[in-house]
DNA sequence: CATGAATGAGTATTCATTCAT
DNA sequence: GATGAATGAATACTCATTCAT
């Protein structure tokens, strides 16, 4: 659909509403459009602001999350996300296209706040262990906050095509360089073997993760996900492996890493 | 809409009826009319088809895998599986009770078969390493085979609720059994620490391979798989951190390494 | 779509439906089809013939004429159609692409029988003057036999956008043709004048017709059509005018076609 | 989709709204928004648009005549409309009761203009035929001047139920008044024959001014239509016969056409 | 067992119209 | 007067499922 061209304006909505924007190209708009939008309103505004509208909007996203959690995509019903989100039906669609735009909108909107968020989290930390934690970490406690989301995320969004198709290279994509950028740093400063093969690492990174959470997700949500933290970590920086050789050469080492392993783990689960 | 072309015969008539044909150019059977149609359907029609019953259910279950890989479990039609596995439509449901029955005996039947044959492969090896190894080249090798039903196992069957609720305790549970297993042969044989959460360790292992095969399918399986066995029981084994041969050179290091890698986690929560 | 590849056999409906055809290509196959349909179904077929479909097909037909009269075409439900052909919505879908499709059936099905028969009606006819009452005779009593087929084709039938384009130069033009034949055919056996421009002449005729009989339709359809014929067939051969220059060597001649013109009008209404 | 053209302004946003731009390029409005869309909305956008009401009026109006002569009464919309006058959706409803209101109203008021102007024209004719011909002319060139207008008048009036019911009788009637004066003044003045089917008459006139309007619309407005009056006129008034000149040789063809004429009619019912 | 014509429940989406601002 | 965001009624069409043959 974005076939390079500009869009200025939009659908039933004044221009007025993105007056407070610092405007630097290209803005997304989040209706109907496909494409890019940029405005060039500079001066002279003197209207008030109203910003009601964006709080529909977001209601209505809100009310999207909640009922694809629930009732599954397909299942979900426009008019029951309208009534979820006090709006008529017809009102769904002054912002959105349709229904799969929904999750679409979902996807992108959310996961553009997660990248945002953790890469800014994520640079703090000054070597590639304490990133690849710091990652673990927000990724958890992230989907722990957010179950409906984490819901859509793990389950819902694979049933769009377009989705697959198109956006695994938007911001999931950002998503996963993120941690290939993680672990390439942690390559460079000694956290992580050199020879890594960085993609696997990265599916490897992602694929726990992903499925620690699903089974979450598809278990009830009755643990805490944050406590498995530490144990992933052991997991992803020392493998499965005795550490052979060295357990030949110091015994103790793989007593004090057990210690370091098991703590932190729902006593519960296991 | 009339280009002029012929269209001979019709929908919801088996393929089957013209296997007596010497057709050898490709017959599709469409389901959306938009081809050309040409039927030979010129003489003894009434030869009976000597075909087993099981034959027709297990041609209408691999029609299934077929047309919910490439359409989705949700825009798939059933009239479209039965046209693929050449019978009519009522016939579908007197093997199977509905669509998602169908879904669900594709992972039932197929996941048994894995469940059986992997784990026959695997007793044959000594050692966990060998047959965490093994486990990984035969799912890789598995899903390389048959990519229709790779997709199914990826992304179709999530779709079900039904499934996901109880078919997780199901074969695909008894497949992380004997991950699980094999994790703890490997304990006991030391191929593998001995304080391992097996549970996580068993997510690790299957959320790896899972991710590893998605985006394989939805890369357009463009790759060969299996030759991501080696470094993917690499990072099993060994995991991320600097390791075993600088290990072998100094003993220290795996202590530095480990305490490097501790640096800057949060002292409180451990 | 069409990529070359053949497809055999058609949405279900068995073959022999139309084995009672002499099936010289095409035949149109009512259903979905958007394309000329050739079955090569030639031998050996015992199984008898069920026409009650064809039957299901024209009582959808008739109900749509009798729906859309009364509704107009935008206004008429689908629902309402099925209903008054006693079957369920969705049958009309298996003989009918959509509600346009319906629309363009009533059309073509309907012109096409009344091309035919006028055309053989009129062949037997010996002169110009005589085939054209033939046909102004056949128009006004066709329409005033099914009043609701006319009100169809006077002021549904242009609702459709696709009508207008594709089917003006389909049946209707075949009728226009026919028009023409005998115009054309007066012309050379001395009926008619030879210097007549043709095409217009054509328009002159239908479009008299067409608008004696909206008027009946709008009027409620409360006189009898057929007694204009004689009348319009005068003004058709004679014009308004006084005849001028006979009248001028002949005054009986005004007075002698007067009584013919009279005879025949319904006396009601002028 | 994208043609290179921009489109200036945005949907349900008054296209007037540029109107102080001094904008050469053609400002196309989008209603589906599959084009470039700019906006140079910069500066002073405080002065009042001095437009009388009227003159709105008018605009929503003509509009209305466009939109309806483009897309047909159905499938226009209001919001369409709106936008091709340079106001709100919600303007259309202060001068107009409904969209149905619009059709009419234009209609009636292009009517009542053609009403009087033709009628102004007409009577200084001072015969009969005169007096037709300047109406035939003028109906042609009236509809040439103004192709929307005729389009709507020609296809999408007739699609109001409730016009085709009422309005007949306005100003439509009018214009057949019109047409029946004529014929009543040509037949007094000796321009037309005596006892002419006044109402008939009447009928073929407009059906065939009508007939070649619609096939001149129909066929994409590409030809002249002002010069059909010769020929229309000649065939209004003599008819297909042969007549006048051959009569002035020899009167006695015209009762041997009269005869020829009506050989072949079937006896009985004259 | 097989068939496939018939069913009819179910829903995303549109757009004329309203009314608070 | 003018606006345009919000409304919500209205409906064509699909397709899983059935059951008479």
């Amino acid at each position: 659909m974005n076939d390079g061209s500009f869009i200025i304006g939009f659908r039933y909505r004044s221009a007025r509403s993105f007056s407070h924007l610092p405007l630097k190209a290209p803005v997304r708009i989040p209706f109907k459009f496909e494409r890019t939008v940029v405005i060039f309103e500079t001066v002279f505004r003197r209207f008030p602001m109203r910003l009601k509208k964006d709080d529909k909007r977001l209601r209505i996203l809100d009310s999207a999350i909640k009922v694809f959690a629930h009732e599954g995509f397909f299942r979900a019903k426009v008019s029951q996300i309208a009534v979820e989100a006090g709006v008529a039906p017809g009102t769904v669609y002054l912002y959105f296209k349709n229904k799969e735009d929904l999750l679409i909108s979902i996807f992108e909107e959310k996961m553009q706040d997660i990248n945002s968020e953790y890469r800014a989290a994520i640079v703090e930390k000054r070597d590639g262990r304490s990133r690849l934690e710091c990652l673990v970490r927000m990724h958890l406690a992230g989907f722990q906050r957010q179950p409906d989301l984490a819901a859509c995320f793990q389950v819902e969004l694979r049933q769009s095509s377009r989705f697959m198709r198109e956006n695994v290279k938007g911001e999931l994509q950002r998503y996963l360089d993120l941690i290939r950028e993680i672990v390439e740093y942690g390559r460079r400063d000694g956290s992580f073997r050199n020879e890594l093969p960085v993609r696997l690492v990265t599916h490897l990174i992602f694929g726990t993760l992903d499925e620690v959470v699903s089974t979450w997700v598809l278990s009830g949500m009755e643990y805490n996900l944050v406590t498995l933290t530490d144990p992933l970590m052991d997991l992803f920086t020392n493998g499965l492996g005795r550490g052979v050789d060295s357990v030949e050469l110091d015994g103790t080492v793989g007593g004090r890493t057990a210690q370091t392993i098991m703590s932190g783990l729902p006593t519960g689960r296991r």
